[in-house]
DNA sequence: GATGAATGAGCTTTCATTCAT
DNA sequence: GATGAATGAAAGCTCATTCAT
């Protein structure tokens, strides 16, 4: 069989499209394989259960994403650019995969049960790409000192989390993607600089 | 009417407690009525159905919250002063509450359902309390008058919210709350502050 | 209490509305509480059960239907003038009291359970009296001694409460009620006559 | 597909015997799906919901019967024959069926929703049966050119439906089926032929 | 007698999952 | 591997009936 016409990838963005449209719950199975055109029962061949289609779509889309983001930061050199750079992926994944961005913010995070489950995986990763970029900035001098890495980076993924529901919620959002990224990492930035770094201009 | 009893109220504690404990979609009915010590015909003398305790759970703790943060934020003057107490309340919540901590930052958020029917209520309510804090200080000539007041609100309101997802979470967090509450505090203020604002102390 | 507001009674004019309006299943107690003016529970003080409410109503309207029937007939001597009366009586019953004949043509007769217990009741007695005329004509020579008033008492009735359903559910029958009694009736003396009285004129 | 099993007539014919022994809203869809040994779930896979059982029933069964009846009559050139064929068609069917007999009379006349949504189908077709042999016997001059069809195929029908409700509720009828259907059919060919056609012997 | 809040058994319907083909 | 008909457990909701006031 054709590699392209891969079953598993097939159901998993069939998945993005059904939970995003109606909720992980409302989900029906055979929603997401008439979306798929596979079987129903096919599905089970390549998952475990409905649970386990949100699981392993997590998994692999946020990998995927995790990979993007470093690649993009490895490109700076300047912890306050990463930053950035950081934010805007962030928000752009909305504009790049509305659906998945959906899923990511809404259904995700619907249960404790998965946070807890989830804790120390891909989520954790992802959000200390944040935390490790704050380190490093701090090692630089650029970042002060006193300022609490595990905190920032909560706050700056809940900060722009926060936004991106905005673009998900809204039909015609007052920001542009861009200007809110800009914005949100220049009050961060401010807030996390050291005196002199804040005086050096961004861009 | 047997008066002394208020089935209303105790079917909205009994529905907090048990939609912290499984989420809104695994919690049954029969469940919610056990834990309120009444029938299960009982509940729908009160509500229409399910999701329509989890909306008037909703509007009527988040009521109760606002006006709490509202008076507490009435005693200060200083707008800085203002959106520490607001972070501090925010996060205490967990604290004092935490099963309803819970069903406002998970259950609430599960569904987009809800987050657009709710658009344009208490939620929104709510974390207008930062804007119009920041407006405030905006005109105060404390606040830069370059950021803007809707990004921000969210920004903090997300940073914060996300922050206390870790005390839902976490059993033993690493960060206390006030501290937490003023670190965060402390780094939006740096961000938004003017140049003499932020010599200023807070505290 | 003033006899008129009699509870009683009312409860059963509210029942012949309810039923007529959504059958007999599907009516709730507390509408046909409603209806009546009175509390669910008041019910209950008047009628066993939601059953009981249906027997009795059948009990008490179809006793008054037959009194009045039998009056009017007492009033002729012809018994083929009899038959004429009843068939008038059966049909005038649609339109002077069309919810109480939906609620004897649909509702009383949708159950085996409740035709089998009233066999011998009220419901007897009333078809009782087409037989009654029946064997009268034979009597008198009028009617043809081989016809068996047993078959004929049903035919009759058969024939004459099918011809009320089409009143009932058609908002503009094609045939007047006069009318159709009267060829009703026709037919049937053409049919169980002797030759010599079928030549006398009816009318 | 398991071919041989055909699931949607086993449900029917089950529909029909649990429908005849508790009536259409006593009946539960597991005690079908029990008596069809299907489960509760297929019976989902097959009909919409309860009432579309009933209708199906219906449907599907008075159309086999409306065949049947066709034929027989087809076979005779005498309409006054023709009607005899019609009578103990619908009277034999009492005991070839009692079941579906008890299901036809009782339960599917319960509803005026019923009989309401139906008026226009295949019961019209049923009983427009005798019509169209009472139109014949007026042009072949053997029936009176002033009795109207629409009148007499009511109650005829009328009046062979309340004589199978007798042998439905009743045990041991006094009557046999054949000397009913031969009796019920005398009196009413007396009663709308024309002179010469009633001294013509019918057999 | 009258009330109507409270009860809880009961039933239709859904849908994740299985498994014979 | 792929299918989709069949399964049956599970739960939201209704409403006849009760009983404390």
């Amino acid at each position: 069989m054709r590699r392209t016409s891969d079953k598993h990838s097939k159901i998993i963005q069939a998945a993005i499209k059904v939970f995003a449209r109606t909720g992980f719950f409302n989900a029906r199975i055979s929603d997401i394989a008439k979306e798929a055109k596979v079987a129903d029962g096919t599905i089970y061949l390549y998952f475990n259960n409905k649970y386990d289609i949100l699981l392993s779509l997590f998994e692999e889309e946020i990998s995927k994403i995790i990979v993007q983001v470093k690649q993009a930061i490895e490109k700076e050199t300047d912890p306050r650019k990463m930053l950035e750079t950081f934010a805007l992926h962030h928000l752009k994944l909305v504009e790049k995969n509305e659906e998945l961005a959906e899923v990511l913010q809404m259904e995700l995070r619907q249960s404790n049960k998965f946070m807890k489950e989830y804790r120390n995986t891909r989520f954790v990763e992802y959000v200390d790409i944040i935390s490790v970029i704050v380190h490093k900035g701090q090692e630089m001098g650029m970042f002060r000192s006193d300022v609490m890495p595990g905190v920032v980076k909560r706050a700056y993924f809940g900060a722009l989390d926060e936004m991106s529901r905005l673009w998900i919620l809204t039909p015609n959002p007052p920001y542009s993607i861009e200007e809110t990224a800009k914005h949100i990492c220049e009050i961060f930035l401010h807030g996390i600089c050291t005196d002199e770094a804040r005086k050096g201009a961004l861009s």
